[in-house]
DNA sequence: TGGTTGCTGTAACTAAGTTATAGGTTTATA
DNA sequence: TATAAACCTATAACTTAGTTACAGCAACCA
């Protein structure tokens, strides 16, 4: 029994997708996963995203959302240490999501100007943050907190650093100390 | 004309594969490209590599060797900041290569436990180098160092970062000075 | 010189992204 | 309400990619 579109069939697809991306990787991200899990033919794809590109691009700017909506409550009042935990705590809840995003774990992928410009708001957001904290610099400032805690997530991620969970805790614990020492003029002032 | 194996026909699929990637991405390093550059019929990727797997990680091994050869001389002298400006520098001109060793370039690939532990071995000679550039936590220390100037670089292959070129370069000095700030007690010290 | 080993290419198999096509369902219009 | 247009959907086929079966051939050894 077919029914006229269900209206929100894009969001199954997409919730599919996302399922299949965090629970089998990258590589298992098949249109025939994806489908199958959603219920539908692989035509679907192409009906909601014009096919297998458009549907990464709408995963990769759901993942600039939701990581934005996790961040800004941090943000909005100047909490550079709490929002650099929460960055971590959100590239470790969606792993694979985080690597279509940061890393490049669809190959051919590449996002539309839209969508650059798009996940380029996450870092403006993290300026205004920083100026916030009240920063010299807080372009630089930004980009150099952006890199530190990128780096620390990204070799976390891929497993390149310690194998035991504390010392990754108290690894980057420090990391953001180190990052955030150089933001304000005296490190001291409350 | 087949003549037996030739000696380095080893040396001519990796050194083939190396130049499909570095000048068509990650997603063109199909077995039929890398054979048809090299002269041979997709089989011989599995007499020498055991298939395309055995390959990736022979790059992956061979990108850490290349790597280490760059920053070696850096590290014996303890020059952390050359060390880092070498860094980039090797990225910046193995871009493809570096994201198969940090990126996720190839979505299925992970790599055994011995080329696991044979990237490991570049961070070890890190941390020897920051020991003898005087500081206080080798291990924190050059694991800050490490995932800083991994993140900048990462943020600039995936072009999150700024476009011009020159402000590239001033971010990343920039950063170095910030990350090797933290390592030194007394950052005036000769 | 004859046998063994190992490398090589051809061709086929499976899986994945994509597209053509036909059929059915909803919406709009007369 | 009847008809037409628009849209969605599934089936099936096409192309490409990783892999494997198989047969042939070159090098080495006794």
């Amino acid at each position: 029994m077919v029914t006229r579109s269900t209206p929100d069939m894009r969001h199954t697809l997409l919730d599919a997708a996302l399922h299949v991306l965090q629970h089998d990787g990258a590589a298992a991200l098949t249109l025939r996963n994806i489908t199958e899990r959603a219920g539908c033919s692989t035509t679907g794809i192409y009906t909601y995203f014009g096919g297998k590109h458009g549907l990464v691009e709408a995963i990769y700017l759901d993942g600039f959302e939701s990581f934005d909506r996790a961040l800004s409550p941090f943000y909005e009042v100047g909490d550079l240490l709490g929002a650099g935990r929460a960055y971590r705590t959100w590239a470790l809840s969606n792993q694979m999501h985080y690597l279509v995003m940061f890393g490049s774990a669809v190959p051919d992928f590449e996002p539309s100007e839209m969508a650059a410009v798009r996940a380029g708001r996450s870092f403006v957001d993290l300026v205004d943050a920083v100026r916030i904290a009240g920063a010299d610099d807080p372009e630089t400032s930004a980009y150099h907190l952006y890199a530190t805690v990128h780096g620390y997530v990204m070799l976390e991620l891929m497993g390149m650093g310690p194998v035991e969970p504390t010392q990754l805790d108290r690894r980057y614990e420090e990391g953001l100390r180190r990052a955030l020492a150089g933001i304000r003029p005296s490190p001291s002032r409350t």
